[in-house]
DNA sequence: AATTGACGCAACCGCCCGACA
DNA sequence: GTGTCGGGCGGTTGCGTCAAT
């Protein structure tokens, strides 16, 4: 059987998460930076498994976070990653820095399942039993082990040239929220707020200098989050900067860079490519898909590009169904 | 206005893997 | 070489919301 949950289950608080909780958190990995949960929980007094505490921080409360609704432009990358992948969320959602390996599970499971489903009733010639994603054809898991040894060879790279890398951290844009780009707590809406709580609590720190929590990492408030370094410089591959990754990836995809479709949809500040943060990638897809970055044409996009010429180019990925990609192997 | 079913999302659970003693 | 631990990932569930009846 598996091994016994993180933490024991008495004591520990379960459910929804609440705006003190996430100001705790917040305020803690200011200081501390992410990593360690397991002593998250103790040093905080949060009630909380340390996994949970980490997930409420990677799905929601981590700087660089896109909420809302999937642009058709993400819709479609997330189609074309998951034929190639298959339910490789995280490593889907290294292409897509500002949306979470959970958010695309979800919106793949609410949303393109269906679609794709329905696109393939309409299509006369569909073939039995290989409909679904769950059922991945032979060549694709050829690719999927190329795609493997192709990321151990990045992380072989990577290793070589950490050096390279923290040097450019440093040097990274800092974190592009900045208190005049804040917008006041709505604390009606928190739950669903498309605000990212960081953002929320970057201004609270400010307005409430004198608050024990805030106060205490006000100072790093800027520092934590503007720096890379800070917290997260003993894990290389937390170091790794994905912020190119996407925009390369869209070019190479044929997708504008500049496509509008990137920002935000439904009243949410809009987030160009420029604002992309290193804590986005090095915080979420971590160690795999964003070794690829230091190549401009990765051999997955080499695939990609091959998929694309094999469908005769132009638009196809876009209304490319599952089971056509199926066929092309 | 009340009920009900569908939908979407946040969070949890179980398993796996790598690091380390 | 082995066992333990911490972290990561994918699948699943629970609950709130909203539209249809």
């Amino acid at each position: 059987m598996g091994r016994p949950p993180c933490c024991d289950k008495i004591g520990v608080k379960k459910g929804p998460w609440t705006p003190e909780e996430d100001i705790i958190l917040v305020s803690y990995i200011q200081e501390h930076g992410p990593g360690n949960w397991r002593a998250v929980p103790t040093n905080t007094g949060l009630l909380r498994c340390s996994k949970s505490c980490r997930l409420r921080w990677t799905n929601y409360l981590r700087p660089g976070i896109k909420r809302g609704n999937f642009t058709e432009h993400e819709e479609k990358m997330i189609i074309h990653l998951q034929a190639l992948l298959g339910n490789r969320w995280a490593a889907i959602a290294s292409y897509l820095p500002q949306r979470t390996d959970n958010d695309i599970k979800n919106f793949w499971n609410t949303h393109l399942k269906k679609k794709l489903k329905k696109q393939q009733g309409n299509d006369e010639q569909n073939q039995e039993g290989s409909s679904d994603s769950q059922s991945i054809p032979k060549g694709q898991w050829e690719r999927r082990l190329q795609t493997d040894i192709h990321m151990a060879k990045q992380a072989l790279c990577e290793a070589l040239s950490l050096d390279k890398w923290n040097t450019n951290l440093l040097d990274s844009k800092p974190f592009p929220v900045t208190l005049s780009e804040t917008k006041p707590i709505q604390t009606s809406t928190y739950a669903s707020s498309t605000e990212n709580i960081a953002r929320l609590l970057q201004n609270w720190t400010k307005k409430s200098p004198n608050s024990s929590q805030a106060g205490s990492s006000q100072s790093t408030t800027q520092t934590s989050f503007n720096n890379p370094s800070i917290g997260t410089s003993s894990s290389p591959s937390e170091g790794t900067i994905s912020a190119t990754t996407p925009e390369g990836f869209d070019s190479f995809m044929g997708f504008s860079s500049s496509n509008s479709d990137v920002s935000q949809s439904e009243g949410e500040p809009k987030v160009n490519a420029a604002n992309f943060i290193p804590e986005a990638g090095t915080l979420q897809g971590e160690s795999k898909i964003n070794l690829d970055i230091q190549m401009p044409l990765t051999l997955l996009e080499n695939w990609l590009f091959d998929d694309a010429s094999a469908q005769g180019g132009g638009g196809y990925i876009m209304d490319m169904s599952l089971g056509e990609n199926a066929d092309l192997f």
